[in-house]
RNA sequence: GGUCCGGUAGCUCAGUUGGAUAGAGCAUCAGCCUUCUAAGCUGGGGGUCAUUGGUUCGAAUCCAAUCCGGAUCACCA
């Protein structure tokens, strides 16, 4: 069990033993951290049980931290400062908590839930390629993966495709009337951003022609409409769906350039899934699940064929499920995608990583499959998170008005080569280390941009300024974990010491009060990672790794490890400096960031 | 207009089921490298927690109203 449980626990043991007629509530048993300021480790607020006990906040405190006192020897001492029971943990805690889990390299790990869940993120249009937008989803998806996976749960990792429809065969006739045959191997361009490019030169088109009808005296409705490039696009998708060889074989061919492309970025940003999905196999499924529907009287019909379902009766409002002609909508085939997940990987929960514009569209999806009764339903679960702007506001793609994700991760690293030789510390290194260091700081740096903040809150990227590589970022964490190991490489100790190392170590000193914060920032871990996972929140171990990095460069600061005083602190901050390493180095991994030994 | 989300230092953000004098980073100013990596450390200045009212021992946190910003409400995806 973890501290705080232990304190809480104890706590709420002591005034029921004080006081056993009253009912107790764990509600009522507030324990929080102790201000810096004042003397102990945990606070137990006395007010709740001020006016029931009809007592004085200092009486009763003193009454209730005897009885804890008495009860476990885990506490030294307390004070009661203006109705706050402040508890002192013995040193003998911290030291045997250190020794017990310095080398514990599943620290913080839960044990099975038995849930299975599955989180689905990146979810790609193969219309053009990834921009700092996608960055936080991908990185957002893996991150929570990740998380959920060392809470016990096991995960499938999914993406869905969006690799049919109208935009598709915008970029491929766009391709058809400019290309003249253009192919990544004969332009040398990678193939998301050739594709991505007739898709902004499709618009291109697409305005002139509009601009041209309307200047023959169209008004703007009917020239958007006649447009002959659009005209083309809808001929194309209609043939698509009929299964037109040729078109199926120019939108194969262009799908494959954008895989290659994002084969490439995905690898470079080491994001992995276990299944893919493909919406050009999975459109036509919802149709059934609405057909069974409408069997059963849930769903209407309207006077020329289209089905829709009410869903005021929850709030909402009518929302079409098939169309008049019979085709499927954008919903449809989630109804139908979220049914073939549950069936083919038996769910207990189904994480959708999906961008806040679309909380309506969600929540939609799971009021109709709750209505049509699939017991998918229940376990949807939307990671809404705010979309990345630019400081002239939303990202474009159609203008081309995007931070292109490859761009990105090319610059961050040119920034981590930049500042590694600035700082003059290449000395050591191979060319290969060099570039792997690069890619270290520079990805990791991305990566934690992203993350660090709460998902649900949009954010602003101005592309004028770098992402920095000082204050609260990976890199920061980053160099204290090299520092750590470049101690343990002069102690002659690896990363991982065995479990008899500091077999000769006993606890006789006091602890330094840097020493003590130390061991229990690291015991706080389990509890960060808890709730990161409840919540979905990634930032949550963002910050931890920061604080506990932050703690480190201070301690480190005020205390030497390697010429410690003696040798009993010097096992004991070795000790805490191979767990903050491993810590730090187990949290990161769950971020996705790599953790040099050397910068 | 309906629904939902956000508003905390000049900027970017933390702030747990309501708890003590609201915290970091960046920027700025002043210090610290003959001592385990200065990508670091220490300190200063900087706040009407959007506004008003309510709930109570106690509100950035809960409730109501208002203001500001955003998203969404398609036979688009």
């Amino acid at each position: 069990m973890i501290l705080s449980q232990l304190v809480r626990l104890a706590a709420k043991n002591a005034i029921i033993a004080l006081y056993p007629d009253i009912a107790v509530d764990d509600a009522m048993v507030a324990v929080n951290l102790t201000k810096p300021e004042f003397k102990g480790h945990y606070t137990v607020v006395v007010f709740p049980f001020v006016k029931l006990l009809r007592k004085k906040p200092d009486v009763l405190g003193k009454e209730w931290g005897e009885a804890i006192l008495k009860a476990d020897a885990m506490f030294t001492s307390f004070e009661v400062v203006s109705g706050f029971l402040n508890l002192t943990i013995s040193d003998d805690f911290w030291t045997s908590f250190l020794t017990g889990h310095f080398n514990d390299t599943t620290f913080g790990r839960f044990g099975d839930t038995g849930q299975r869940v599955m989180v689905e993120y990146s979810s790609p249009n193969t219309n053009k390629p990834l921009h700092f937008g996608h960055l936080r989803n991908n990185f957002l998806g893996a991150a929570v993966s990740e998380i959920l996976k060392e809470a016990g749960n096991t995960v499938i990792k999914a993406n869905l495709v969006n690799d049919r429809g109208i935009h598709i065969c915008k970029s491929m006739i766009a391709w058809k009337r400019y290309g003249n045959g253009a192919t990544p191997e004969r332009t040398g361009i990678k193939g998301d951003h050739l594709v991505g490019y007739y898709y902004v030169k499709f618009n291109d088109a697409y305005k002139a022609e509009v601009a041209a009808l309307m200047a023959e005296g169209m008004d703007d409705k009917t020239a958007e409409r006649e447009a002959p490039i659009m005209k083309e696009a809808q001929e194309m998708l209609r043939l698509w769906e009929m299964g037109d060889p040729e078109v199926r074989h120019l939108w194969q061919t262009m799908n494959g350039w954008v895989y290659q492309g994002f084969d490439v970025t995905y690898n470079r940003l080491g994001v992995t899934f276990d299944k893919m999905y493909y919406e050009s196999d999975t459109y036509l499924l919802g149709k059934r699940i609405v057909e069974e529907g409408l069997a059963k009287g849930l769903l209407f019909k309207k006077e020329n064929g289209s089905v829709w379902i009410d869903l005021q009766p929850d709030g909402l409002d009518e929302k079409l499920l098939l169309r008049g002609d019979g085709t499927s909508v954008y919903i449809t085939q989630d109804l139908g995608t979220a049914k073939l997940k549950y069936e083919e990987f038996h769910l207990d929960k189904s994480v959708y990583v999906i961008a806040d514009e679309q909380n309506y569209h969600i929540s939609v999806l799971r009021f109709i499959l709750k209505r049509l009764g699939e017991p998918c339903a229940d376990g949807i679960y939307h990671l809404s998170y705010g979309m990345v702007e630019l400081p002239t506001g939303r990202m474009k793609s159609r203008e081309g008005t995007v931070v292109d994700a490859d761009d990105m991760i090319d610059e961050m690293i040119a920034m981590a080569k930049a500042q590694t030789e600035e700082s003059g510390k290449t000395l050591g290194f191979t060319e290969g280390e060099l570039s792997r260091l690069y890619e270290t700081i520079g990805l990791g740096a991305l990566k934690f941009y992203l993350l660090r903040v709460d998902p649900k809150k949009k954010m602003i990227f101005d592309p004028k300024e770098s992402i920095d590589l000082h204050g609260f970022t990976a890199t920061f964490v980053q160099y204290a974990h090299a520092r750590i190991c470049s101690i343990l490489r002069k102690e002659g100790l690896g990363k991982e010491p065995p479990a008899g190392t500091f077999a000769g170590y006993t606890a006789t000193l006091p602890l330094e009060p840097l020493e003590q914060k130390m061991i229990q920032l690291l015991e706080q871990y389990p509890g960060i990672l808890h709730e990161a996972a409840d919540e979905y929140n990634p930032s949550t171990v963002c910050n931890y790794t920061f604080g506990l990095a932050q703690l480190f460069n201070t301690f480190y600061d005020a205390h030497s490890i390697s010429k410690a005083e003696n040798e009993e602190k010097k096992q004991l901050r070795l000790m805490m400096a191979v767990m903050t390493a491993m810590v730090l180095r187990n949290a990161f991994k769950l971020l996705g960031i790599a953790m040099p030994d050397k910068m």
